[in-house]
DNA sequence: ATCGACTAGGGTAATTTGGGGG
DNA sequence: TATGTCCAAATTACCCTAGTCG
């Protein structure tokens, strides 16, 4: 059983959180209150108000639209192997390229991708700090983050390194694309 | 998935709010109505009416495209400032802000600015740097960048710098509000 | 127990909407 | 058929304080 909070209940529903908080107070929607005052909805009831109002909540979220990888790599060759790699499946995967942690907010900005690839070494700024920056802005957290990363990982430091910065996952070159594929729709199955 | 009011899509559509709103009711287009009756269109579905009447999206009436702007600064009294300084003119600008450099370089992504004005002092990157990584990305460099500073420039050391990674302006703090806007009006021109 | 970041609540002012009748 | 106008009511925005959570 999950709790929905009013902020995120009026997302769903369309409306500002005020007003959402209205129709709590006025009984239309289920819900009970914290001992500090906060209100906290069930899924369920929520689900069914919606259902009520004839507010959809499927729509238009199926598989249909393809999944958007954004690959962020300094080196060209590891972008082409993963372009080339997500080819034969164009018709679900899309996938763009940066090669560099500037390029890449660029273009999560233009395209808000599900999923970034993110090698975590590259000249400049390092993908630790694109991770962390991604994580820490509100407009961009719900992107999940597939850290990579082509050294030796001496004592997982990196891999432990790159979860603290909010990493969803984390990948050892050379790839192991099955996996990689794997993640990617688990991870992008979530956030819909 | 995002929600749209009655007469965002009448603009959209080019047709009074009132007339809008019969279609829905007539069930030509499809929405759903919040406890207090208000309705709300999906995009989705807005966006399938109108190709299915033939409505261009764009072309309502003779409606200019608005100069956008992008604000950053990480003093929100002078976001304020200016957001306030451009509201009486909200037909012809269309003001944004970021409060950091990252912020801004997503919201470029996002927007594509026609002009960005820029803080050079900010905590973590600052504007010296942000304005060189604009201009020197390919998918940036059109955008033109406002540089700004609040504190005395000695020597003209800042202003002579902001030039040096790429801008196109530079305005000491406090602003010349109508220097500022004869400037953006001169500079959004020449991209068009 | 404390801290900090984020989120939620309350109140009020401002805006937008729906509905009806020109 | 589509529009412009009026007003009460619904919704939203804003600001600031307080609760929640790790």
């Amino acid at each position: 059983m999950a709790f929905i909070t009013t902020s995120n209940a009026s997302r769903a529903c369309g409306v500002a959180r005020t007003t959402l908080t209205k129709w709590i107070d006025q009984g239309l929607l289920k819900a009970f209150v914290t001992p500090g005052g906060h209100r906290k909805i069930v899924e369920e009831d929520l689900l069914d108000f919606m259902e009520r109002q004839g507010i959809d909540p499927q729509e238009g979220k199926g598989q249909k639209e393809r999944i958007c990888i954004l690959v962020v790599d300094d080196n060209p060759d590891d972008i082409r192997l993963l372009e080339a790699a997500f080819l034969p499946a164009a018709d679900r995967y899309e996938v763009h390229s940066a090669d560099n942690g500037f390029q890449a907010i660029y273009k999560i900005g233009d395209l808000k991708p599900d999923v970034v690839i993110l090698d975590l070494v590259m000249p400049d700024m390092d993908g630790f700090e694109v991770c962390e920056r991604i994580k820490n802005d509100p407009d961009m957290r719900d992107i999940k983050i597939i850290a990579v990363t082509a050294y030796y990982d001496k004592d997982r430091e990196k891999e432990k390194n790159a979860y603290q910065c909010g990493a969803d996952a984390f990948f050892q070159k050379p790839l192991d694309l099955k996996g990689l594929v794997k993640k990617i729709l688990e991870l992008s199955r979530v956030g819909h």
